[in-house]
DNA sequence: TAATTTGTTGCGTCCATTGCAACATCCCCC
DNA sequence: GGGGGATGTTGCAATGGACGCAACAAATTA
């Protein structure tokens, strides 16, 4: 049925008491009120009103759909109140497909401070290995992602993307922490730390290691970063990471990094990426533009 | 917004992945879904779609649509039911109207015969003095009515009147039990009960004394006509009632009528009266059928 | 009973929705 | 990497429903 018009016209009819308010009430004719009353009452197949007479009184069916359209009226304000929020980017979710390589204290000290100013907002963050966070935003799972890598997709498209080699860390005191740059051959008799199989970190490793015919054996394997930059931190080891995700302590000098003499190491890059085409909310928008800002602040004096 | 089939549209195409399915499934050119889902998104303010991709993806604010659309189509579905239910005689609600006199043994075994047969209707019964009773039906408070006297009023008409005097109702073994007839002076000097000033009874009583210089002191005043007959049938004294008030006494041997010698007392009739021009559900027609058989089934033998 | 108000019906008009067709774009598969 | 098929979009004419005006019937009020 398409009866938005009808049950309208016979709520006002019922509410005012008479169609002529009714047809005053809502700029119409009286006779279109008439006729769509009519024409419900034909569609439903009873009468609506008490016929003959002036006022106007509904029958039970009229009740119910009077009570019906008052019902429906009620939803579909909350609906457009729900569409006026989403516009008026104070409200809605973002989702956030992140890399392996993203989750860090500053990370989500920035997100935090997003989410203080736009409290209605929802970040909703996904981590995942950059594999999956490509298929994240190109399924429109995700309004964008942070990657570890440059992406091969046509269907995504890298808003930014920074170079962000990856380093060996170290602890101060570690016997390697006074050098300009080790060969990746050198580290085989130390202590390290790698991230699993599935991270993109642990693959670029591999390729290295393939490529100057090298073979590191990992003393740790861990599925979290925190865990890897800790394991350097208090010195039992080495392991690979970009600058930017042990920035802190770089700077405070608890952890020093150290260029690695090889060009896979060297040629990563990390990208924010979007699905090409794809136009995304306000807020998002804005959450994009923060984001860059710190990478780029995190990196630009550094690297 | 006149916005039911811009809804149905975009439920569709993203229920079924593409705005051609949706077009199948509805049988309209793919033109329109398009054109709909577009209209639907300027008078939203937003996109609902994701753009530039192949199959539909809803955003965030799509979601809200599917999800308001969804949860209106149940309400609708529900409305729908209930007024199948309603247009099925099966389900309802019937107002009866009934005056002071109705309240019966016999009667409410017809209601309630009547209710086991449809389960599903609803029966109310408002009981009030036959004035009040007028008013409920001209108003169409209530479908019908039964009054203890034959309208006035033009906008109410008897569908049935039935002639039923009032007669003094005693016990077999009182004074007057033997009686063909009596006049009304003559029982001054018994215990009589009589319904409250409200009750139309008590105002032809009234009127009877009027007209024959008699003033009847009332020893019991009740506002219940089975109180009233409790008070005869004990034998503590009489009682002014329609006879098919005290039908099932009456035949039994418990209760005795006695004629009054009195115009106005003998000229009292009961009707079944109705809305002029109302046409009434068939539920309701059924129940006032039911309820002619039975007065006219009740009153006809005897008088 | 006359006057006023209310709901209903006939007829011509207008606007939204539709279908058809051409087009631009995208995806898949060879 | 290039065609073939499918998808969404836009132009144009046609259809149909809602509308307004006006005359009418019914009912309430004076």
């Amino acid at each position: 049925m398409h009866g938005e018009i009808r049950l309208r016209y016979l709520y006002e009819a019922a509410r005012l008491g008479t169609m002529r308010a009714a047809s005053d009430e809502l700029n119409v004719a009286t006779s279109s009120i008439s006729r769509q009353i009519a024409a419900l009452e034909k569609e439903l197949g009873m009468r609506l009103i008490e016929g003959g007479r002036r006022k106007i009184k509904l029958t039970e069916a009229g009740n119910a759909a009077f009570a019906y359209y008052r019902e429906m009226q009620a939803h579909e304000e909350v609906f457009l109140s729900r569409v006026a929020e989403l516009r008026s980017i104070r409200s809605g979710t973002i989702n956030l497909a992140v890399g392996e390589a993203f989750i860090s204290d500053a990370f989500s000290e920035v997100l935090q401070d997003f989410m203080r100013r736009y409290p209605g907002l929802t970040v909703r963050v996904k981590m995942s290995g950059t594999n999956d966070a490509v298929n994240l935003v190109r399924e429109d799972e995700a309004h964008f992602g942070l990657i570890f890598d440059v992406p091969k997709d046509p269907k995504v498209r890298a808003r930014l993307t920074l170079s962000q080699p990856l380093k060996a860390i170290v602890h101060p005191k570690h016997e390697l922490a006074g050098r300009k740059s080790v060969k990746l051959g050198e580290l085989k008799q130390y202590s390290i730390g790698l991230p699993e199989d599935s991270f993109r970190i642990r693959q670029i490793v591999r390729e290295a290691e393939h490529a100057e015919a090298v073979f590191l054996e990992p003393g740790l394997i861990a599925n979290s970063m925190m865990l890897l930059k800790d394991f350097a931190k208090c010195g039992r080891g080495l392991t690979f990471l970009p600058e930017f995700l042990a920035q802190p302590q770089l700077s405070e000098g608890k952890l020093i990094a150290i260029p690695i003499e090889n060009p896979v190491m060297n040629s990563t890059r990390i990208s924010l990426i979007t699905r090409t085409g794809r136009q995304v909310p306000n807020g998002v928008y804005r959450l994009m533009l923060r984001i860059e800002a710190h990478l780029k602040s995190l990196i630009a004096p550094t690297g």
